[in-house]
DNA sequence: GGCTATAGGTAAATCATCGACATATGTCGA
DNA sequence: TCGACATATGTCGATGATTTACCTATAGCC
């Protein structure tokens, strides 16, 4: 079994694309549209973020091309998550849950401590 | 008013700074050691990292400096998050809120689909 | 004297993302 | 038929946060 630790934690637009990726394989401009819906218009994925960061999941291994086929005279390439991509996001989703918990819990105490919540 | 837009979300050390600071004020070595403590090891936070980007919060508005001591002859600066990097904070937090749940949502969607745990 | 912990910092390199550009087809309206 | 827009895939140089490596300095312990 092979180990691969994440020194640090990837980035927003690597993370949706992930996301995006996580339910059915899908196409790159269908990738773009889907995390524009997700993010609710906040993130717009450039091609160039995109299709670099295709080459550099597959070349880790979270990613894989799964078909090509044409539609209309299109060309469309089918990118899905592996295994390993799959388990990879749920680890990167945990600690986004402990993060969340955590600033939470401080952002609380802020409020708690600054003498007064006028309430 | 200025509204400041967050193109693109911030990175991981950054959040964990502003989390950090997130209940109390704190000085620099305190909070790489504070953020070893709360990512549980994982992120070792580097002293190029940390005064980089409390310079650039600062510059944001977002943190500020609040005192300064000395101690056993070692001097101390503390740093605070200001009202607006609170605000930034909690925002940050409910989109990793959303995004942890979407994620959540679409692993799942990938096992009941597969129709089988292989890949 | 040497090692570790505490405390603050700078400078160059790395690397993901962005912004701009390139290419090509289909559709819809003027 | 010409232009604009959506669909579709990509490359390349610039930007910018982080990492890596370096520096200074004090206190305490062996």
């Amino acid at each position: 079994m092979v180990l691969v630790m994440a020194s640090t934690s990837m980035q927003e637009p690597t993370r949706l694309l992930l996301t995006a990726l996580a339910d059915e394989p899908r196409h790159g401009y269908a990738l773009i549209k889907e995390i524009g819906e997700v993010s609710e218009g906040r993130v717009k994925l450039r091609t160039g973020t995109l299709y670099a960061a295709l080459a550099r999941l597959q070349q880790q291994g979270w990613v894989e091309v799964t078909g090509e086929e044409v539609i209309d005279g299109r060309h469309r390439r089918y990118y899905a998550l592996t295994r390993a991509g799959a388990d990879a996001l749920a680890e990167e989703t945990e600690r986004l849950r402990a993060a969340v918990r955590e600033a939470d819990r401080r952002l609380q105490l802020r409020l708690g401590g600054a003498g007064g919540v006028t309430a």
